[in-house]
DNA sequence: AGCACGCCGACT
DNA sequence: GTCGGCGTGCTC
């Protein structure tokens, strides 16, 4: 009598437990002829699709009932005993998987992640596997139309096809190919070559050529590198050296704009594939760019997965096995992509660390940062985390020497630091936001054929519009905020909940005409320099004007050329691409930052005035950079301009330390949000007493709220949020375990929509 | 989350 | 008489 066997299996449900499930029972009588592994797309739910003898391990799926619905799961744990009634374990239905599509490096990742991050396992699965694995499809690669001589199209007479030159010329191109070894082409390359399809079709009308579908095979030339490496500097050679691959070590690559971080990574990855082991990188959002790709594309002769949002289901799944076969040399993608399974790892880079798009808002409010450095201590391997403005909570770790600090001050090549200048705001007379000195400058950089970038991070005309007569605002009726008056096309627009309505040219309540735009916007800017500067093209670079979907290429394509010309746009500029013909970078507004609400603004501010600056004097013309500031006194914006970023990040850093603010204090945010504004009140103060019951609020653990979050009303939904202060994370996980299991098990809290967040980056 | 069950109000 | 509103309970 063989031992029972369970499994536990983590379900895509907002459970925060696995569900015991009895591995399918064995065939009974003669084994059925070769059934096939892996399911089509129903599978007979009476008679399970898999053989008997494979037994199902951690990391591979199954399908299963569960209530009434048919779910996909993971196994997480093969066991003989189940906690749960025997008689009432179901079996499941299927094993999809011969081999654990999540290896057990990758599921112990998820499994940290969700303890850590008290979030449900099965959800937390479900953003590591791509949506079309998690809908059952089968894990393999798929398969790519190539094309192949048949033995009569060898040896044709080229002749005889003298009437169709296409098709003549394209049969000859097999052939020769063919003498030299290579037997199949690949369809897309064919396309990519020009070739007519119809030629295609003729070849195979006539059994010359053969269709056949093919698993590329990973190409390895034994030559490694395409182009040269550039020649280091000595920081960066130093930096290159300082790197340890062969075991866990996080190093904070702190690199000026134009300094050549890339190249260190280039370097660092080339030792990596040499040594046969596979690189992740991991990028911003928005930060995958045509340009940062085909740097890694021309400098590797090895196969490269890339995983962005533009996917579709089919590529993502193909990227994702690519990884984990072993197949793709270096993985590129944004934040999910540090769940991707990898066959042989060697280092994960992560550029741009400070940015923001590395921690997910919303559902599973990972890090992506945070899970990297996880996975790589677990793995043994090199973490390298690169900015030119390092986030402080790594920059505190770097100066308290738990991360390894890289540093590169100097620009490469002879391009030379941009010279920043503060413009006092104060009692000027201004256009639309700029001063009469800021204007002039702008004017003399673009007779001087140089190309202008004006910074202004508000999309559309203005924040709101205004009633001069009776003081009526453009309030939105779902949000605590302000409509946007939007002119291309003309409208208003809430940028929270995106309602929309018509523009209006009369008081809703006075009815009066006198209807004023209040505040600056790209739109407002570009107005205006368009006006002031009608000899030169001004180019708007915003969510709204890059909607489509070749326009932010052609843009760039358009600057590229070097014309003089000014751009007018929000931190879409700031980020990702290189503007080489940039001279002057104008920032319209440096003070928002020194106002906001959340305890990360001043950094945040810091962080994108440096980026924005650094666009300008990348090349060899020198570059400027204005800021117009109210503050210009103020002494973060001091600091930053005159001492750089390290002083003001150690400044802030003794801000945070006395006030007892992160990287110094960890912290948990509990958000809860109904359409009646007690509702998510309640909740939280319910939470609060648990909290309290379970560790009194002391110096080491402190709660703050509930309170109603910084804009209450959103979409239609009121907000609060709970604050849970910590002076250690074992002190916060502590509390946060009992008191979630604690919270979820309430009547109130299925009725009210509520969610954790470990080490909130956005307090809103 | 989904989904079913169940118990009260306005319609053909 | 039914359709359907959403409160409550359960999922191995």
């Amino acid at each position: 009598m063989p031992a029972l066997e369970i499994y536990a299996v983590a379900l895509p449900t907002p459970l925060r437990r696995t569900f015991d499930y009895l591995a399918a029972e064995p065939a009974e009588a003669a084994p059925a002829p070769q059934q096939t592994l892996l399911l089509q797309d129903d599978p007979a739910p009476s008679q399970p699709a898999h053989e008997p003898s494979i037994k199902g391990r951690p990391g591979m799926r199954v399908s299963v009932n569960f209530g009434n619905q048919k779910l996909i799961g993971v196994i997480v744990a093969v066991k003989e005993h189940s906690e749960f009634d025997l008689k009432k374990l179901k079996p499941i239905l299927a094993l999809l998987d011969a081999t654990p599509l999540i290896p057990p490096e990758l599921l112990h990742l998820c499994q940290w992640a969700a303890h850590y991050y008290h979030h449900p396992l099965g959800e937390v699965l479900a953003a590591a596997i791509p949506v079309a694995l998690r809908q059952g499809e089968a894990a393999e690669l798929s398969t790519e139309k190539a094309w192949q001589l048949t033995v009569n199209g060898l040896h044709c007479d080229l002749n005889e096809l003298r009437r169709a030159p296409k098709q003549q010329q394209l049969l000859q191109q097999l052939q020769d190919e063919a003498r030299l070894g290579v037997s199949t082409v690949l369809h897309k390359d064919l396309l990519l070559q020009a070739v007519n399809r119809n030629a295609l079709k003729g070849l195979s009308d006539k059994g010359l050529i053969d269709a056949l579908e093919i698993t590329p095979e990973p190409l390895r030339p034994a030559k490694l590198l395409k182009t040269q490496p550039l020649v280091l500097n000595a920081e960066q050679s130093n930096a290159l050296a300082q790197i340890t691959l062969d075991d866990y070590t996080c190093h904070l690559l702190y690199g000026t704009t134009g300094s050549g971080k890339t190249e260190v990574y280039l370097q660092a990855i080339e030792q990596v594939l040499r040594a046969g082991k596979q690189a992740l990188v991991l990028i911003p959002e928005i930060g995958l760019t045509p340009q940062t790709l085909s740097r890694f594309q021309r400098r590797f002769n090895r196969p490269l997965a890339v995983l962005h949002s533009n996917l579709n289901d089919t590529e993502r799944k193909q990227a994702w096995l690519l990884a984990a076969a072993g197949d793709a040399d270096i993985i590129i993608g944004t934040r999910s992509a540090i769940f991707t399974p990898l066959r042989r790892p060697g280092i994960v880079i992560l550029d741009e660390e400070h940015d923001t798009s590395f921690k997910q808002q919303e559902g599973f409010r990972y890090s992506a940062r945070d899970l990297a450095a996880v996975r790589c201590q677990r793995l043994g391997i090199p973490l390298i985390l690169g900015s030119a403005t390092p986030s402080l909570e790594s920059y505190h770790n770097a100066r308290q020497e738990r991360y390894r600090l890289l540093l590169l001050t100097q620009r490469a090549g002879d391009a030379q630091p941009p010279a920043i200048e503060l413009i006092d705001l104060k009692r000027q007379p201004l256009q639309e936001g700029l001063t009469q000195a800021l204007l002039e400058q702008i004017e003399q950089h673009l007779l001087a054929s140089g190309q202008v970038l004006v910074f202004i991070n508000r999309r559309g005309f203005a924040p709101t519009l205004m009633c001069h007569d009776c003081g009526w605002l453009s309030q939105c009726h779902h949000c605590d905020a302000r409509l946007t008056v939007h002119q291309q096309p003309a409208h208003l627009h809430c940028h929270h909940c995106d309602y929309q309505r018509p523009l209006i040219h009369h008081c809703p309540t006075c009815n009066s005409r006198e209807l004023h735009c209040v505040g600056q916007g790209t739109e407002r800017t570009e107005t205006l320099l368009q006006n002031r500067f009608p000899d030169f093209p001004v180019i708007r670079v915003d969510r709204d004007s890059t909607r489509q979907k070749h326009a932010m290429s052609n843009i760039i394509d358009q600057v590229n050329r070097g014309e003089p010309c000014l751009l007018v746009g929000t931190q879409m500029l700031a980020k990702g691409h290189h503007f080489p013909n940039v001279t002057l970078v104008a920032i319209i507004d440096a003070d928002g930052g020194l106002f906001s609400t959340d305890f990360r603004g001043p950094e945040r501010m810091g962080q994108l005035l440096l980026q924005v600056a650094g666009r300008a004097g990348r090349a060899e013309k020198p570059g400027s950079v204005l800021i117009q500031s109210h503050l210009c006194e103020h002494p973060m914006l001091q600091t930053l301009l005159h001492q750089g970023y390290s002083a003001f990040a150690q400044l802030l850093l003794h801000e945070r330390q006395l006030s007892m603010l992160p990287p110094f204090r960890f912290m948990a945010l509990l958000r809860a949000e109904s359409s009646r504004s007690e509702n998510a009140h309640e909740l939280l103060q319910i939470a609060r007493n648990m909290a309290e019951r379970i560790c009194p609020s002391q110096p080491d653990l402190q709660y703050l709220g509930p309170l109603p979050a910084p804009m209450e009303k959103r979409n239609q939904r009121f907000r609060h949020q709970l604050q849970i202060h910590a002076s250690s994370r074992a002190q916060l996980h502590q509390l946060l375990t009992p008191l979630i299991a604690e919270l979820e098990q309430h009547p109130l809290s299925r009725r009210t929509r509520w969610s954790l967040d470990v080490d909130p980056q956005d307090m809103s």
